[in-house]
DNA sequence: CATCAGGGCCCTG
DNA sequence: CAGGGCCCTGAT
């Protein structure tokens, strides 16, 4: 077992974020598996950060309201960290800065948006990791149950991820891509990562060899984000379509429907066992237009959300625990 | 017990 | 462009 770094309080800030902004439901995703680099509870979220090669721990605060949004920011770190560059990319995290007037002024009476934004109105997708380690996150999703990514995902955090304690919490950080980039394949396979393995190495050294530029992707449109991303091995159109969105906000990127989903829509938007990922799409993108992804992220997230509270017996089938 | 299909992707033919 | 193979795990 690595040992415990402890990181002391560096300062805290208040963040600007436009209005509404729903803390809980932008913070916590609860459609989205469980990992030890963050916790959530309400008002209140922990997460590291590996920023200009040091661990760094984050906790964010509600302070305000969804009308009136205040968030405090505390930095946690060994040692110092520059302010000045890290709060932008703190900014660009936890989305501060989008406009959804549009969205709420559009869809606020629409049959299927109307309770989820009544509920949700503020929430955001949130690119809460570096590329690296979304991808990462996505590779250990890919054909497999909930269970078997998380451990995946924690056996890789004990092996070459960094546990540190700030605030009370004890949490577990990424590696830098270099780390991963020399290990032997098979000492991943050990890890039961299986042919992901090969992946998550290759992935690991096209980031060190710095093939991938992050920050030039936000820029980009969406159509060159698709491109960029489907060159790194091991990422395909799956893996695409939750990276458009959820990591470079792009609201309109609804271009594919994992079966599993697929089942879950037709039952809650149809009332039908089984409709064709076509018709969804066309559908949605009728409906919502440029909007499409976000409109399905507020139903989505809406039915996850429930489901925290009560058992939704059709929904746990579908659900590969 | 054996078999099989996944919350995909790559590679081959 | 279709389909086989891949690591594992849980379902049957």
């Amino acid at each position: 077992m690595p040992k415990i770094l402890k990181l002391p309080k560096l300062f805290s800030t208040m963040l600007v974020s436009t209005s509404p902004f729903n803390f809980d439901a932008t913070m916590h995703k609860p459609s989205h598996f469980p990992s030890s680099d963050n916790i959530w509870e309400k008002g209140r979220y922990w997460i590291t950060m590996v920023w200009q090669r040091q661990t760094v721990g984050l906790k964010l605060e509600n302070k305000g309201t969804v009308a009136r949004p205040k968030i405090e920011l505390s930095v946690h770190s060994l040692k110092p960290v520059n302010k000045e560059e890290l709060l932008p990319e703190i900014e660009w995290r936890f989305n501060l800065k989008t406009d959804l007037s549009e969205f709420y002024r559009k869809f606020k009476d629409d049959k299927y948006l109307k309770e989820p934004i009544k509920k949700w109105k503020g929430m955001r997708p949130v690119a809460a990791n570096f590329l690296y380690e979304t991808l990462i996150i996505y590779i250990v999703l890919q054909n497999a149950t909930v269970r078997r990514t998380v451990q995946m995902l924690e056996n890789l955090f004990d092996s070459f991820g960094q546990k540190v304690e700030f605030d009370g919490k004890i949490l577990s950080a990424f590696w830098d891509a270099k780390k991963l980039d020399k290990i032997p394949e098979q000492k991943l396979r050990d890890l039961k990562l299986g042919y992901r393995a090969k992946t998550i190495k290759k992935l690991s050294s096209q980031f060190s060899e710095g093939k991938i530029y992050e920050l030039t992707m936000r820029k980009m449109t969406k159509d060159e984000v698709r491109k960029e991303a489907l060159k790194i091995y091991g990422i395909g159109p799956a893996s695409v379509e939750y990276l458009l969105f959820e990591d470079f906000y792009h609201y309109d990127a609804f271009d594919t429907v994992p079966p599993w989903e697929q089942k879950i829509y037709s039952k809650l938007l149809y009332n039908k066992k089984l409709v064709s990922a076509d018709k969804i799409l066309r559908d949605m993108h009728k409906r919502y237009g440029k909007w499409s992804k976000l409109a399905i992220h507020y139903i989505w997230e809406d039915l996850f959300w429930k489901r925290k509270t009560r058992r939704i017996d059709w929904l746990e089938k579908e659900i590969r625990l």
